[in-house]
DNA sequence: CAGTGAGCGAGCTTCCGCTTGACTT
């Protein structure tokens, strides 16, 4: 058949390649790792020099098998996985999993999918590298040893189903401890003094000006104004000061994610999905990359756009290089693959991202901007101080006609003005001048984005796994994402206008957050687990210093397992010391005293998560448990909390002569009744509903469940036909079974019904649980 | 846009990095 088989690593990337190689080449895709370790067990052999029990991973046999017999038919297999660690492994395992000939198997790269670069790589294939593999290995194993010997200790000591990793465990970290900070943040306050000035022969012309001095206490401020009675105002300096700004390195993954989350206001895991539809039709390079650097084609491409579009001035070729730890580069950076579509078909959140990316590689490689900064000085007459206005003029817009990059601190207060021309020793007059009380600000806590670039900075993670970490410790409750109400604060300002000083108190809403990661219980306790026994794998420092070592094996001048034996030594003797002596790590915090019963009052993280308890764990009455709800938290909640906790459930009455009873659940408050459930609304307090309420509330659900009726069967009660949030389905004896298509839903007899019901084609599908073996 | 509603007992959970599907009841 074909002569020559080239594997790369995304089916993407195979389509293009094919049609740049001709027909005697065919061109498959690898989808990634073929080969991995086991889930369900360690598969490091910790007696015999660590060695990995690679096999290939299930939902690849069928590849693998398919890929083996084109390699057999195949005169010469070229290996094309990317150009770092992970892609040496990819080939190597390709070679082992394909069962590949030496002689006739060649190892070929590339950092750019353009036909030269295909060609270049074609003329200069090499062999597989195998200190690259073994540095690799060495990642997988250490990896694996600290994520599944760790997450079983947290099992027995905080909670089942925890996890830790060498990643995830830092990003949690980085949450928790912005949070400690957030909250230690003294606010102080100062009065910031500001002015208008009118210049005369220019009416309409206002010169807003900064004094030079912020007053830390009313009566300072108050001093000053006091003084400005009567003074006149001259200006002492006018100074101009050229300036230029330049564009944005190209997109990679994280700088994407975080444009997109400040401009597009897309979550990390969201733009990920849109930005591979895009890549998938053609329109965007791949967006996994920590690279900024663009091929020659998209350079020139680049440059034809802006002459095009812009004239010759603004065209400036430039070469990014990256500075960002660990990175390596095996792709360009995320650029459109045609810089002439300046807009593409698609939905609108393709349509906005792919505008994102084109403008950000058109302007990368756009003129600077140069501008022209001034700063005017006003002296007062009755004061030492002096008012400062500072304005910006665009000179020549450069790369700002198309795109300015966003900014993670919204605490610029007012952005530069166009100032009025003034010349020194001109003399003002004073409008208002306002004394006004500001607020330091705290640090910000993390968004999804921010918490990515915090990570990358840290050398933390790969750009396949920032969208990922960032899902599974959300996953692990560790982490919320969240909006928050702010709080209304007061301040004072102090005016002085016509030589009247007047002050008035205002009101502004402070600590509003939108979208942001707080840590819960059970992440600042799993923190604290870690950093009192395992400091050293969550030190910021643990993964550059371990990819130092990597580096070492990849260059060849350290075996990869003796490099993970010394690790491994101390790191398991301290989990087995940890398991041994130390006791069940739950947090427990004593309360107080419950008033009747005289049993201490505790709260702990228990086996389903915060919860407090009445009573002695080790006194002979069995104490007794009630879970928290969830908008309460250990560190917040007051003995008065806890007592109302044990008072569910709690009987309303009796309606339609069944019992009603308000309790708490895994998914709020609700009310039972008839064996019913029926969840309070968010208005709704459990504390005080009455019986009168929590019939209003029956009979609204019964109501909406009539709505959502279709179809139901006096023969068979278990069984009805319900409109659904994905449309119609059957649910029968408490399981939902799919209407196939083409059925009608409110048509269906009774017998058509059962039939469903009875074809496993049709059955609930369920996290895959068989075990083999 | 639905439904879900703990608490010994039995057995399970978990890592990080590469890649896309298949598409819920």
């Amino acid at each position: 058949m074909s002569k020559n088989l080239v594997i790369v690593e995304s089916p993407a990337k195979a389509k293009t390649i094919e049609g740049f190689l001709g027909k005697d080449y065919i061109v498959k895709s690898s989808y990634g790792h073929v080969m991995d370790l086991n889930k369900t067990q360690l598969s490091v052999d910790i007696e015999h020099g660590f060695e990995p029990q690679y096999e290939v991973s299930a939902d690849k046999k069928k590849l693998v098998a398919e890929l083996k017999k084109l390699a057999k038919e195949a005169e010469m297999v070229w290996l094309a996985s990317d150009e770092d660690r992970e892609g040496e492994a990819i080939s190597w395992h390709l070679f082992k999993a394909l069962g590949l000939k030496e002689d006739k198997t060649k190892r070929i790269v590339f950092h750019e999918i353009t036909k030269t670069a295909i060609a270049h790589a074609i003329e200069n294939p090499r062999g597989i590298d195998l200190n690259l593999v073994s540095a690799q290995q060495a990642r997988r194993v250490l990896d694996r040893l600290v994520g599944y010997e760790l997450s079983p200790l947290l099992w027995r000591k905080v909670k089942p189903a925890l996890s830790a990793g060498r990643v995830q465990s830092v990003a949690v970290r980085l949450i928790v401890e912005r949070e400690e900070e957030v909250k230690d943040f003294k606010v102080t306050s100062a009065y910031r003094v500001t002015a208008v000035f009118s210049v005369d022969g220019q009416p309409n012309a206002k010169l807003k000006a900064e004094l030079s001095e912020r007053f830390a206490i009313e009566a300072d401020a108050q001093n000053f104004l006091t003084s400005c009675i009567g003074a006149g105002y001259t200006v002492s300096a006018v100074e101009k000061k050229p300036m230029k700004k330049s564009p944005a390195a190209p997109f990679t993954t994280s700088t994407l994610q975080q444009e997109a989350s400040r401009k597009l206001g897309y979550s990390v895991g969201n733009t990920m999905r849109v930005a591979q539809h895009l890549y998938e039709s053609g329109k965007i390079t791949y967006m996994r990359t920590d690279s900024v650097n663009l091929s020659n084609l998209a350079l020139s491409l680049a440059k034809d756009e802006i002459t095009n579009s812009f004239g010759k001035e603004y065209v400036k070729t430039r070469k990014y290089t990256t500075k960002t730890k660990g990175a390596q580069e095996a792709h360009e950076a995320i650029r459109p693959t045609s810089m002439a579509a300046s807009s593409i078909s698609g939905t609108s959140e393709e349509k906005r991202l792919y505008d994102l990316i084109w403008k950000r590689t058109l302007a990368s490689q756009m003129a600077d901007a140069e501008l022209e900064k001034t700063t005017i000085t006003v002296d007062i007459s009755s004061s030492k101080y002096t008012f400062i206005a500072t304005g910006e003029v665009i000179l020549f817009d450069g790369f700002l006609k198309v795109y300015l990059e966003g900014n993670d601190d919204d605490s610029s207060e007012e952005s530069a003005d166009l100032l009025p021309p003034v010349k020194n020793g001109q003399v003002l007059k004073v409008g208002e001048i306002l004394a006004q009380q500001r607020f330091t600000r705290g640090p910000a806590r993390y968004t999804e984005a921010s918490l990515v670039k915090k990570l990358e900075e840290l050398g933390i993670g790969r750009p396949s796994t920032y969208a990922p970490t960032i899902s599974t410790i959300q996953k692990r409750e560790y982490v919320v994402k969240e909006d928050r109400p702010g709080t209304s604060r007061e301040y004072k300002v102090l005016s002085l206008l016509s030589d009247k000083i007047t002050s008035k108190t205002e009101a502004e809403n402070v600590g509003f957050e939108k979208s942001k990661l707080f840590p819960t219980d059970i992440g600042i306790l799993v923190n604290k687990f870690l950093c009192q026994y395992f400091e050293s794998i969550i030190d910021f420092n643990f993964t550059a210093n371990v990819e130092k070592e990597f580096d070492e094996i990849a260059d060849g001048n350290q075996a990869w397992n003796k490099m993970i034996g010394e690790f491994y030594g101390p790191f398991h003797k301290k989990i087995e010391d940890t398991n041994e002596n130390s006791a069940k790590f739950s947090g427990e915090k004593l309360l107080g005293v419950d008033p009747v019963s005289g049993k201490n009052l505790f709260v702990k993280v228990g086996r389903y998560g915060p919860m407090v308890q009445l009573g002695d764990t080790d006194s002979e009455e069995k104490p007794k448990f009630a879970g928290l709800h969830k908008n309460q938290t250990m560190d917040t909640l007051t003995l008065e909390d806890a007592l109302e906790l044990f008072s569910f459930p709690r009987t309303l009455g009796e309606y339609e002569t069944k019992e009603m009873a308000v309790a708490i659940g895994r998914f709020g408050p609700y009310v039972k009744h008839d064996s019913k459930f029926y969840s309070l609304a968010k208005t709704d307090d459990p504390a005080s509903i009455d019986a009168e309420r929590a019939i209003e509330i029956i009979l609204a659900k019964r109501e909406k469940e009539e709505q959502a009726s279709i179809q139901e069967f006096q023969q068979e009660p278990d069984l009805k036909v319900l409109n659904g949030r994905y449309g119609p389905y059957i649910t029968f004896k408490k399981k939902n079974y799919k209407i196939p298509k083409g059925a009608d839903p409110a048509k269906l007899s009774l017998e058509e019904c059962m039939a469903i019901v009875a074809n496993p084609d049709n059955a609930p599908k369920k996290a895959f649980k068989g075990k083999r073996k």
